[in-house]
DNA sequence: CTGAAAGCGCTAACAT
DNA sequence: ATGTTAGCGCTTTCAG
């Protein structure tokens, strides 16, 4: 309940005074500070950001909208950010967006709404053009990982050119036989990720001459998700793929596993290859190519600071931070078995 | 950047009329309720929670500590406060929360020190008496899940029983020869949770007069480190238990895949119980016991809203609700394979 | 039932 | 370098 009459009062100074001295900003004497400063530590006293925003308009609190949190890359991306933004005195205050409906758009209309965040950031999330609007009506800072958004500054790594490096790395090999595990298109909405992964994987297909017909399957992004699509597509031995390129690691994983059921032998018979860099890939010998989400998560803090900082800085438009993939280990992958 | 006195001109009333009709609170006629909501729709006006807090000292906001993100139960405990909390509309503020540490101590001295929430909820923390002491000064109510806090309302489940539960249910099938693969007990600080499942397990099997020196494994919370300790336990086929009570399902299934490398049929061989109804269990067959983290995480803001409801209410000293966990599946377990 | 006025805790001019 | 004053946007007495 300390105000910072109090302080001021204790230490003989205005108000005015005491809030320069404790907040570092305008000229205040090295003795006055310190005798501020004491008196501040001696009643325990802790600004309120509360009346501070009021009168500066700066919450020193971000929000962030993300569709997941129990998903590797998503909580990565998480404490990336949590991380970044405590070292600056932030705080972060988290939506869990679900899909298309009243409560999604409470988040937009009311709770985004209350000026009560110097900055947005949106992790993954494919927003609708109202959402985008609504976000820009804000007049802050906002920035995006993962999904594009109209004008926005994003972070990303390059969907279509992980997917056809994964591919490539497999034709490489010389497998011919290839199956793209993917995410439902249905849900693509919120993840543009799955064409452009799709997409990468048909390119360089095509590239090696070779056909995509029948080559994708849809899975959810989790292990039982990869585990269902994996025990369907390796099931029957006469039409089985040498290779599988996972659109991420939990689906890797996840075939790998409905492999050693069926007793297929991976690498020997079947090479998979997935993206992420989860912390499973090694107990599972998983070639995979690194995603950096804590890396995406720190850089996206990075930037918004950035803005913050600068607001005279034209609001990026669009602009684009790519990450570069990074292959990763590769006993999960060898050359195709020769035909008996 | 619309004030409530644009509103209350707008809709010919005074500022004070404005507010009540809004906030619902005060003596307002139908009328003039329904003139003052349209002059807000019309200038789409959303009130600022930071001028009101300013003056009712509440913040519809509150903070949250937890330890990790990126774990399956800390994920789902998050998932399930949020909803619930979004529901009553207040914001939820995420703090990971480092083992000690500079970081950790401002997290207590300054972010949580603000007056920014009306409450705060530790996750699966043990606290110090410091750290308790700081949190009781704030006044405001707090709940803990899963680690007790001193003369704080905590929601969890019964560590010692579950384990119990879980070493009963290998005595029953008639093992004898069992393991127990828990926490690393130098992180026990953060989790009494580890103790206490060791407890119950030692308590279950003196109870049915087996010795259990050498019967203690420790390992991380993890897939990877299930993985490798159950490496180490099953690598020595003289020695090999026939049943393992893992402390958390990541472990478990982690000590699955191990025993699937190794060549050992799980639940002929071995069988293996975990804790938490994670959702893998399924795909690999797990016998396991549910822990509701999502439940525990609605409770745990039921309990707090009501307290902020009926602050009159005296402070919940130490009560503990517990939830009782429920046994699901059971293809992993069967009775011990004969002696030959 | 409604209005006028005070003030929550702080910072930002403006004086001095 | 420091003090004085005004006011951020809201709710809440207290009168009417």
């Amino acid at each position: 309940m300390r105000a910072i009459a109090d302080v001021a009062r204790l230490a003989g100074v205005a108000k005015a005074t005491a809030s320069r001295a404790l907040s570092g900003r305008g000229y205040v004497s090295e003795e006055t500070r310190q005798k501020v400063v004491d008196a501040a530590r001696s009643i325990g006293y802790v600004a309120s950001p509360n009346a501070a925003s009021l009168v500066t308009g700066r919450t020193k609190s971000v929000g962030v909208i993300i569709p997941f949190i129990n998903r590797w890359f998503f909580a990565e991306v998480l404490e990336g950010m949590e991380v970044a933004l405590l070292e600056q005195g932030y705080d972060m205050t988290l939506y869990n967006l679900p899909a298309a409906s009243p409560e999604r758009d409470r988040i937009f209309e009311y709770f985004l709404a209350r000026k009560r965040f110097d900055a947005v950031i949106s992790v993954g999330v494919a927003l609708s053009e109202t959402e985008v609007d609504q976000l820009h009506r804000l007049g802050r800072p906002l920035v995006g990982i993962g999904g594009p958004i109209r004008g926005v500054h994003t972070i990303a790594i390059d969907d279509v050119e992980a997917a056809r490096l994964a591919t490539e790395h497999l034709l490489s090999l010389g497998h011919t036989d290839i199956v793209h595990v993917g995410g439902v298109l249905v849900d693509e909405m919120d993840f543009a990720v799955h064409s452009n992964r799709l997409r990468g994987f048909t390119s360089a297909m095509m590239s090696a001459g070779l056909a995509t017909d029948g080559c994708f399957y849809a899975s959810e992004f989790t292990l039982p998700g990869g585990h269902a699509v994996g025990m369907e597509v390796l099931g029957d031995p006469r039409r089985r793929p040498t290779g599988i390129f996972a659109a991420c690691d939990e689906i890797a994983v996840g075939i790998i596993v409905a492999a050693r059921e069926l007793g297929i032998s991976v690498p020997a018979d079947l090479s998979v290859i997935g993206i992420d860099g989860h912390p499973y890939a090694e107990m599972f010998r998983l070639t995979t190519l690194e995603q950096h989400p804590r890396e995406q998560g720190r850089l996206a803090v990075v930037s918004l600071l950035a803005e913050l900082d600068n607001p005279t800085e034209h609001r990026a438009d669009g602009e684009l931070t790519e990450l570069p993939p990074r292959l990763v280990m590769r006993a999960s992958t060898s050359g195709p078995r020769p035909k008996a």
